[in-house]
DNA sequence: CCCATTTGCCTAATCCATTTAGGTAATCCC
DNA sequence: GGGATTACCTAAATGGATTAGGCAAATGGG
């Protein structure tokens, strides 16, 4: 019988693709094995389990989001690299919600630390160079940028904004500028 | 053979109660039966499916927490309702994890028109009262604050602000105060 | 107080996802 | 070509979701 090909990769790309179409908590082992026709059991030679693919889903997202963050990053200082830093994080939510949805998945501690999650602080924190921030603002200031990016792009994907006239992208915008605004602030009232 | 005296609201708060236990994705129909030491198809009596379980849990946990911040935010106004609002969001989430990512199941438009979701927004709304920002910044503002409260309290849930010495409470304080002045600031910049 | 109705809970059965064990066949490499 | 590895399979156990159909306990009207 023909084999299907399956390696790692393979099969989280493919789940990670599935994520995109029927949402991260649907993916299922069984699921990607059906895309491939292929048995659910085969996959077991490739995944340790639902969570291991599952995860292998979230690292492969967040090494893809962080790649296109530093590129979106490259070149740019202050407002501009603030709001190319949240474009970067809001489009790829927009363009694959399975796979964003996969890089909010709880991973235990050592798996975070070796993961591209580090890559992501790195890059804030090198925004926050632009504004003269020190310690501990500095990450009391990290904090909120992802609380803002995270908590907006969560809200809109669960439809938290489309009750309102006010569209998404003003809203958005607007924020951005209250925080370059607010961070501008906060290194001048230091430096002061 | 004795009844166990199931009703809707029984199982739903044993299902809110479990879930605080054992996380919200891990409530089951089957688990919440065995917590009541009956039958798993004995629940399908008071709740139509699993999601239907989840919907409902959701519900209670979105008016019991507006119950509380409606409480807080008593009396209050300013930068001490702001405090107030903040600080009954995250001591819900502390006090009950499961309950409040409930909270954040995505319900669909009809559910959550006539949800307690509706009784948030206009507390968020009265707060920016206390600011005096007309639309469509209070829109932005209410986005805003959602955002960043949401995006906080997820983000210290998944253990994201475990790896530095700065402490969570800090951080929280810091951005509750500089929303407050990005607000007055954005209010004093329209009625001048 | 008793019978009828309601309703709370049960058994049985089906479907589907997860996971392990063990086998067979294709492929790789010497 | 043959031995080892690897890709995939079948079989089977476990457990959650869900439906159908039944009995017995509670309830309330006569």
């Amino acid at each position: 019988m023909a084999r299907a090909g399956l390696t790692v990769e393979r099969v989280v790309v493919a789940g990670a693709e599935l994520a995109d179409q029927v949402g991260f908590e649907q993916v299922t082992v069984a699921a990607v094995a059906r895309g491939f026709g292929v048995q659910t059991a085969s996959l077991y030679s490739h995944v340790k389990s639902s969570h291991d693919l599952k995860t292998r889903i979230a690292l492969y997202a967040l090494e893809e989001l962080a790649d296109l963050v530093a590129d979106a990053l490259a070149g740019r200082a202050g407002r501009d690299a603030l709001g190319a830093f949240a474009d970067a994080y809001r489009d790829y939510a927009a363009r694959h919600p399975g796979r964003y949805d996969a890089t909010r998945l709880r991973l235990d501690a050592e798996t975070a630390a070796a993961s591209a999650g580090v890559r992501h602080a790195q890059m804030t924190r090198a925004i926050l160079r632009g504004y003269d921030l020190i310690e501990p603002e500095q990450t009391h200031a990290v904090r909120m940028l992802g609380s803002v990016f995270h908590g907006y792009i969560s809200l809109e994907a669960a439809g938290g904004f489309s009750h309102t006239a006010v569209d998404a992208r003003q809203s958005w915008d607007w924020i951005i500028d209250s925080l370059d605004t607010l961070l501008r602030q906060s290194g001048a009232r230091q430096t002061a």
